[in-house]
DNA sequence: GGCCGATTGCA
DNA sequence: GCAATCGGC
């Protein structure tokens, strides 16, 4: 008679609520299901994969702790998952599972699938809200649908969060052993190749590493957050979205850690600007789920569908690999590349680089982005690159067009982020490092892939061209 | 969450 | 003549 937690994208003891309820309820066993032929379909990077991994041996040591056997069951994809289930639970006599709700197509289905599974045997699932801090679907537009405005949507949270916010829970008791052996988890999935130990080194794995990053960001960064955040060379981000998105920080213990550090004042300088990007994700999920074509390759405004995408295998591997000649974009692919990361307003200046000024589809930069983020996360990722690309939910207007050398040098004005990651550029003072020209070309770095003013035209006469919504 | 060109206000 | 501001795209 256990309980079993099946872990996905939770990967913690603290605040867990799905590994609380089933503690409560009873002895508990823990299960992961690694999946390589999903994480392949789905795009995950390797070094995301490398990531979970880590995160997961540092779990299973918390687990031990608290009485908690991990077991793991790999499967080639989901659909093996419901057969999986019902062989564990006859083996182990599991009378109850509990999950944490994903919010994927794919997640959605094989849930059910793994639910009407366990329904056939007499043995229960409990979901539970854990990822985010409003269930999808809770928080509608007055005509009942599913918000499409960012800014609409943040106002409808929050006045739901003022004076209620959702507690963070702590750690479980411990339960006596149940006698049962762990499984070891694995160093390394086929397929999956393992980062190199320098990405690794930026971001280390467990609960501990990943508090101990979220207090220094709330007690020191924070109140300068919405100044320093934009530099892509200062440390003004938090840098805490691969534990989001793998679920070593919940967002409710991310809420409390800076309202916190701000004395409880939701006004204070960067507090609110930091829990906007909470609400942001917290938005992309719930778009997600409202609006589901567009995590089925679809853009969310129909009529964009007819855009004139171009077919430009060159120039979409010379941006891939930072080679396009704009010194702020090709560090910003290099650092993506080097540590499976990049700071969201290169995110924003790379996007629209692809898709306007190259005018090549969202598609092939999304895709990009899942195969190298540690970040990666589905509906973040897709509505990011929906938003660049005019595309999607309170998009940008397709005529808010980034230029690539305004933004760099506003945003990295001395050259330093562009010279950490290409030392070729070492040489230029700030003043010729955006743009090197001419004699100030170092040999080995391409004159740039496209021009300005004239890229800046085509994309805007496509859109232009565009039928009219409606 | 831009850009650009036109206009305005001030010297 | 210049910088700040504004409105259309």
């Amino acid at each position: 008679m256990r309980q079993l937690i099946w872990l996905r994208s939770d990967l913690r003891v603290h605040d867990n609520r799905a590994l609380g309820a089933a503690m409560a309820a009873g002895p508990t066993l823990a299960l992961y299901l690694p999946s390589p032929g999903q994480w392949r379909a789905h795009d995950d990077a390797a070094c995301k994969v490398d990531f979970w991994l880590r995160n997961l041996t540092e779990l299973s040591h918390s687990l031990a702790r608290l009485g908690v056997p991990l077991l793991i069951r790999q499967v080639e994809r989901w659909d093996e998952a419901p057969a999986a289930f019902a062989r564990l639970c006859r083996e182990q006599d599991i009378v109850q599972v509990h999950v944490n709700d994903e919010y994927g197509v794919h997640e959605s289905r094989r849930d059910a699938a793994v639910e009407a599974e366990l329904k056939a045997q007499g043995i229960g699932l409990q979901r539970h809200l854990d990822q985010l801090l409003f269930a999808p679907g809770s928080l509608l537009t007055r005509a009942g649908t599913c918000f499409q405005v960012f800014g609409q949507f943040r106002r409808a949270c929050q006045q739901r969060l003022a004076g209620n916010l959702p507690a963070v829970a702590g750690l479980p008791a411990a339960q006596p052993q149940p006698g049962i052996a762990g499984d070891a988890v694995p160093a390394a999935v086929e397929g999956f190749a393992a980062p190199p130990e320098s990405l690794r080194r930026l971001w280390p794995a467990g609960e501990e590493a990943a508090q101990r990053r979220l207090h220094e960001f709330a007690e020191n960064r924070l109140a300068a957050y919405a100044e320093a955040r934009d530099f892509p060379a200062e440390p003004g981000t938090s840098r805490l979205s691969p534990y989001l998105a793998a679920g070593v920080l919940s967002p409710r213990q991310c809420l409390h850690a800076a309202l916190q550090a701000a004395g409880g004042d939701f006004d204070r300088p960067g507090v609110s600007a930091w829990l906007d990007e909470l609400l942001w994700r917290e938005f992309y999920k719930h778009v997600l789920v409202g609006y589901p074509r567009v995590s089925m390759g679809r853009a969310f405004l129909a009529e964009t569908e007819a855009l004139p995408w171009r077919d430009a295998p060159e120039e979409l591997a010379a941006w891939q690999q930072g080679r396009t000649g704009f010194p702020l974009v090709d560090a910003a692919m290099r650092q993506l590349l080097a540590s499976g990361w990049m700071h969201n307003r290169l995110r924003m200046v790379v996007a629209m680089f692809l898709t306007k000024n190259l005018l090549i589809d969202w598609r092939h930069g999304e895709r990009w982005f899942m195969r190298h983020l540690i970040d990666g996360d589905l509906a973040a990722n897709n509505g990011g690159w929906q938003w660049s690309a005019s595309t999607g939910t309170d998009a940008v207007p397709y005529f808010r067009l980034f230029n690539p050398l305004a933004q760099s040098r506003k945003f990295d004005p001395d050259g330093r982020f562009i010279r950490q990651w290409l030392p070729e550029l070492e040489g230029l003072d700030r003043r010729d490092i955006h743009a090197p020209a001419g004699l100030l070309r170092p040999a080995g770095y391409p004159p740039p892939i496209v021009e300005l003013p004239f890229s800046r035209e085509r994309a805007l006469a496509a859109f232009k061209a565009l039928p009219r919504r409606g």
